[in-house]
DNA sequence: CTGTCGGCTACATGCCGACAA
DNA sequence: TTGTCGGCATGTAGCCGACAG
């Protein structure tokens, strides 16, 4: 035995021992193992220490941060500004405040940010910001006034620094949340995040030092083993799982700051799917009462979860610090007084709760209310992917344009639109969103996307060829975008991630009834159509002044009043009819429709025209531009409404389209390099799926 | 194999199995042991959502309350009365009280009992009690109107019901917390307190199933094995230990309650000793401020300690509930106001806590006033063992009498004493103590206390024969007790474990000149006796309104003016300078002196005037009257100044004398049935014991 | 009688490559 | 490329009698 491997041997022979009290070792190397795993062994106390410690106000690296805050999250950067919402704030405290005692509460505060602190919970190490805003004595939205021009400051995110990303985050599997202690590190986290391994070693190991939230440091040895060769984190990694309580779904961050210090931190998984609420509230029903917030749930799920357990383990009963509340009412009161009076304040904003953001940033709330918003309206708007790994767009339709909580904030656009999702099982909680939040689409469907596909990063998703051109997609006729970009400037100006308005004014109409008419068969009327077109609140856009107007419609009004700007605006009815006509027939009854959306959005389809397995198999693959897809296609997978997963060709065509909700297509045929698969999702038209079989199945496909 | 050996046979091996999902087995017994892994396994789970839930106020069998309380610890029953000390109660918050929100609260106020819930907190098991308690209108201490006599309800306390007792305790050993997952049974608590167990079997070996202060069930497997035959508890005993996060020194108390349940309570250990309170805190530094209780420890410390780790893990940072602080500034005022309105209130009392009941017996307080209490008066006051096993009797002198805390409660007898204590090592932080709690042993010292034992259970303690004849005891010219068993009717009525107060009036003063000369060289005067003489203030005693009253004390006043039941009383100066000149001298000055003390409060030697071992060895032996005393001589530890344990002849017999502190004697030799050990403890005069070979050093023995 | 110890067994933890997706 | 599995080594929990105090 030469040197080297046996200074190797002893290495990993001391390394299983674990208790090594005054062995004698003269290979470095060893000795900095032994170390490590006395280190790892000392951090259990460590941790309590931490956690019996009260909450330390030391910030957290920035880029950790809004790794572990997740994609969505955009924190405003100091002197910009934003607009506070009391309303949004009480949502925060996932019960009723009372602003009863504080006399006029404005619904949106202009403030300017004086701090923002990047924190995370002692405990949970779920993050949060503190942040201090000074409420601005004018809070008009100042189109007009040079607010979105010059003052404001852009918003940080964690890519903008650099191009290149430096975090990496990979959802736990079962085994690295549970087997034998160890945590498959997928190669790029490996090469590009990790730091430099001695390939040339056998088997080549290092250590891995990463900091939490907290600046705590732990120790993971990363190995690179097996045949194949692949890159794993072993001893440290459990007692890492162990302490901070990580069960299968989790997601785990690695970052590499700006300081070169490698960071850790995780994002706890969201129970129940996007938009899940952990208590049932409809919008439909207003609760009547003296509070001010409804329980309202925007698509974020709270942290609380089946196997919660687990991280109640040992917290007092008094504690829920890692429940609901982790905003209190006194703390959203005390914050309105403050800004009522002009007085500056500090909130707590958690990025995981399940509200959205009550600090939105100026220029998103300008820009959203210079647009106009329409019932019918199509729009998509961004949620993290359930395994918070992505962020995906779901696509939607304005059904009603009317303020949320009219008795307690009759003027607030907050969650001023009611939609319908074109997926509404996964958005079943999402009954109303705020305009700033969504990106409008087309005021009429069959528009698609890919022009305006937003800024991403790492989109791995190759384009196919032929996506823009929507003529290649089965059951459309609508034969060209008459729009194209269009995008009001005013509303977009120093917005990076900008929710665009398309102003109704730029709307062609010429095609849309090419569109509808390829869509339905032209004998065939919806039926519902004509009772309800005209039973259809439509706009809203806002004036100049703080408290914008808002004029109740009246039914019996062909074209109501709207004030943009301080001006009078008439709506054209056609434009509304179409709206009426095309989504809501779309949505109540499946009919030979196609949707074609942004390519991570999912694409739909109607099976209820399809005659057999095989006709399936080419439209998929000229929907996809995979070559030679008969490979794949047998392995292509589905979930009938039961939720039993099937194989393509187990049971009858008639059957399959009858049940199929859900399909799972590998891809590996059509690209080596890209093995990702496609979830297609079948959304079932108003009659249901079982009730007929001429009904048909809208399939919606996205990345997975 | 026969068929029941098989049986026992497969019991065995699915015992230590642990995970049986879905064997057959169709041994029914061995079943039952399944059943018992099982369940004992899911206790983990269950305790935690017990931790989860908020308090309930189910209550705990008292029977088992009481044995986790303690010896110490009697509570009042319903429609009894006593007398409610918000001062008392303030230092249960162990910080510090402002009363100021409430215009004249009274010192103590008379109560008449609701209720007593006897309660445990759910996460430590801490036993605690809520006293409900109705204010009666007058609050006179009535020795004259009858509630002594008639109304009062005995207290009651664990061994009412029954003379045989039904409960054991044992202080965990290292090998019952920490090793093996073992619990090594006394062979008493195995044949008294658990169920019957068949020695037919091989080996004997049952289950047995014992409920916490929460009801909760905890199962043991009870075998009886090992040569020689023990008693042990296996299977399911470190479950215990982990989720009750017991540690050696804690106690576990098993009761046999009357209802034929067997349950089990724990005691957790204290930290530094009797006395030893958290924070240090000197009763002779005042700190003047505006509140109303500045620290006080009377002789239990708090349930912290060293390893409260093992506590704390897991633990919210904002739980302090396991820590100081159990009773809230808030719950004494509201307690405090309402008690001053008349209304009813409630209060809950910790008793393993750190400070005395403030819901003082009625007749008790009645009584200890209607003493009078006079510097140098020797007491014995109740203490718990350090491992909270045993009671033991503390000697010492009055120092002072005096209130308080005059500012804030200036008509108080609560901690009227001030105290000097015969072995102050050990109860350094009780400075002060309420007349109540004492009892009064004699106003000179040398009189010996057999006649006044108080009636205590299982006094294991033999008494030596000629215990009684003082004149025994080495360095005692004393020739006998003046007094005899003096006491005072009035005082003692009603009050089962009464502290007798002896009137001054009774004093022989004829002897204890004698006294003085026989102790004193006649030709030396103690330096400071002098001076300090008619610096004393002296007895305090009061009149039949509810606030007593107490005249200062003017130093230039030789026989200042007292108040009993209204009536002046004069004090005999003699009395006073006697006191004063034994008890100081004795105290600051260590020539030549004898304490011999109740049995089990321990007895003083003065080791400086010995000149060897052997003249030791033929004291100890007289002075317990054992026979062969030379067999166990050499067995006897001592302990040094610096707390290293030596064995009697290690080191010349001077250096013994100079640093022996505190002897441990193993009596088998003359008391084959009583293998206790006695503690010497050494007490060293004013002089310090490094810095004179001839300073005395006085050795009080008591039984451990 | 009972506290502590070392021996022993069984189990849990956790590292490993195999294998397949 | 990486998720899961079975194999296996190791550390530990926990039952046991020996032995001594």
């Amino acid at each position: 035995m030469e040197v080297p491997a046996m200074a190797h041997h002893c290495e990993e022979i001391l390394l299983q021992i674990g208790l090594l009290s005054s062995i004698n070792v003269s290979v470095v190397k060893t000795l900095m193992e032994v170390e490590l795993r006395v280190q790892i062994e000392g951090q259990g106390s460590k941790s309590i220490q931490a956690a019996n410690m009260n909450e330390v106000e030391r910030g957290v690296n920035p880029q950790l941060w809004h790794a572990c805050a997740g994609g969505m999250v955009q924190m405003p950067l100091p002197n910009s500004h934003v607009y506070y919402f009391p309303q949004g704030h009480a949502e925060h405290t996932l019960t009723t405040v009372d602003f009863g005692g504080i006399p006029r509460v404005p619904a949106f505060i202009l403030c300017r940010v004086i701090d923002v602190k990047f924190l995370a919970d002692m405990e949970s190490d779920e993050v949060y910001a503190k942040i201090r805003l000074n409420p601005l004595g004018n809070t008009d939205i100042g189109y007009n006034r040079g607010i979105d021009d010059g003052v404001l400051v852009e918003t940080r995110n964690v890519h903008d620094s650099s191009d290149k990303p430096s975090s990496f985050s990979k959802t736990l599997t079962q085994s690295d949340a549970n087997n034998g202690g160890g945590f498959s590190v997928p190669r790029y986290c490996a090469e590009t995040i990790f730091p430099r391994l001695d390939y040339a070693a056998d088997p080549p190991v290092q250590t891995v030092v990463a900091k939490d939230v907290h600046g705590d440091v732990w120790k993971f040895r990363h190995i690179y083993r097996g045949t194949p060769r692949r890159h794993l984190l072993t001893t440290g990694w459990s007692t890492f799982v162990n302490q901070k309580k990580l069960v299968a779904g989790d997601s785990i961050v690695f970052v590499r700051a700006e300081n070169g210090d490698l960071c850790v931190g995780i994002r706890r998984a969201k129970r129940g799917g996007i938009g899940g609420p952990d208590s049932p509230s409809s919008w439909n029903s207003y609760s009547g009462n003296s509070s001010s917030s409804p329980s309202f749930y925007n698509g974020f799920s709270s942290f609380i979860r089946d196997n919660e357990s687990k991280l109640m383990k040992g917290n007092s009963k008094r504690n829920n610090v890692t429940g609901r509340g982790k905003v209190r009412p006194e703390d959203v009161i005390e914050a309105a007084s403050l800004a009522a009076n002009g007085q500056a304040f500090e909130v707590s904003f958690y990025p995981r709760a399940s509200t959205p953001d009550f600090c939105v940033k100026a220029s998103s709330l300008t820009a959203s209310l210079t647009s106009q918003w329409c019932v019918g309206m199509r729009f998509k708007m961004a949620f993290e992917t359930e395994d918070s790994a992505r962020i995906s767009w779901f696509m939607g339709t304005i059904s009603s344009v009317d303020v949320a909580d009219p008795f307690h904030w009759p003027n607030s656009p907050w969650r001023l639109l009611q939609v319908n999702w074109d997926e509404p099982d996964l958005l079943q909680n999402v009954k109303r969103v705020s305009p700033w939040l969504v990106e409008v689409v087309s005021t009429m469907p069959m528009i698609h996307l890919s022009p305006f596909s937003p800024q991403r990063k790492k989109l791995r998703l190759p384009q196919p060829p032929d996506l823009p051109n929507e003529g290649d997609y089965v059951f459309s006729s609508f034969s060209g975008n008459p729009l194209g970009p269009s995008s009001n400037p005013a509303s977009i100006q120093g917005a990076r991630h900008a929710r665009f308005g398309i102003p109704l004014m730029d709307l062609n109409l010429n095609n849309t009834h090419k569109l509808q008419l390829g869509l339905f068969p032209s004998n065939e009327t919806p039926p519902y159509m004509d009772t309800k077109k005209d039973d259809v609140s439509c706009l809203l856009t806002m004036g100049i002044s703080s408290s914008f107007k808002m004029e109740k419609v009246d039914e019996k009004i062909k074209a109501p009043l709207f004030v943009l700007f301080g001006q009078p605006i008439h709506i054209e009815q056609e434009v509304e009819n179409l709206s009426i006509k095309n989504e809501n027939q779309e949505l109540d009854n499946g009919h030979c429709k196609v949707f074609l959306e942004s390519e991570d959005v999912g694409r739909s389809l109607d099976l209820s025209v399809l005659e057999s397995y095989e006709e399936l198999e080419k439209i998929l693959a000229n929907l996809f531009g995979i070559e030679n897809f008969d490979k794949s296609y047998a392995h292509v997978l589905y979930k009938d409404s039961k939720g039993d997963v099937k194989r393509i060709g187990d049971e009858p065509f008639s059957e399959f389209v009858r049940k199929a909700r859900k399909l799972t297509i590998p891809l590996d045929a059509s690209n080596q390099n890209d093995k990702r698969k496609w979830n297609i999702s079948v959304q079932s038209g108003e009659h249901g799926l079982e009730s007929s079989k001429h009904s048909g199945a809208i399939m919606t496909i996205f990345a997975l």
